[in-house]
DNA sequence: TAATGATTACGATGTATTTCGTAAGCAAAG
DNA sequence: CTTTGCTTACGAAATACATCGTAATCATTA
């Protein structure tokens, strides 16, 4: 009996990036902070937020009409479980060749590739 | 009008693996590979073929009564279409990070790190 | 008190995805 | 030739996902 991470779909990633970055939010606010880049109704997203609480993906304070939210995944653990599962998927299960593959298509700023080499270097000296 | 590469879904996403790996196969062949390590039907994996034949995902050559499979999609391409995605959803766009999360996550080896430094280095260079 | 407005609950729809059963075709074996 | 066995085609069912309309609830305000 592990508290099993439910894979979250993509719509639901959208609500829990929010709730990450918020905290604590209502449903009226996370669907505001979504219309932003997306375009769907009022109801949409609360329908979404109430089967996570039922998945439990989210936790839900109802004492107050206006029902208050928060992530019970962490984020952490959540970007892992994707990584994981993209790495098994499409690079057999290597990681570097996705880093590297990464590092070719994406611009990272000197200031970034700096660090990925620094935490390299803890990294070989055995941590 | 681009041959936008239609997003595979997870099932199509197993099949391509093997096609990738295969080269050409026939659905039989795909099937028995799929078969260590997920459990399904016959008729499933060549329903699921079929469709990504309609899909464009993958060409056929149906000559003989034995079609030949072959994917349709460049695995880089798919590739960065999946890490994109996911850089999006769950780093904020952060490239660096998800790399970063990554390295700390999985056990590279030195010779793999090293490779890895090589290649920074050379980004940093200037290319 | 009655109307207004915001909120949650619930159910329904539409589409995508995954799965499989059954039929039909064809070739090899008996 | 007939049976056996593998193959594709087709359709149906089950599930998951995303979306929204409508009703019920409740507090605020007019």
């Amino acid at each position: 009996m592990k508290n099993k991470i439910s894979k979250p779909t993509e719509s639901e990633l959208e609500i829990l990036a929010v709730l990450w970055k918020e905290g604590k939010a209502s449903v009226r606010t996370v669907h505001e902070e979504l219309s932003k880049t997306k375009d769907c109704g009022y109801t949409t997203t609360l329908k979404l937020m109430q089967i996570m609480f039922e998945k439990k993906l989210v936790t839900r304070d109802s004492s107050s009409k206006i029902h208050i939210y928060e992530a019970a995944v962490n984020k952490e653990k959540t970007q892992k479980l994707f990584v994981n599962k993209m790495i098994q998927n499409l690079f057999s299960g290597s990681s570097s060749q996705m880093i590297l593959q990464t590092l070719g298509n994406h611009t990272a700023s000197k200031q970034e590739l700096g660090e990925i080499e620094a935490y390299i270097a803890k990294l070989k000296a055995g941590h």
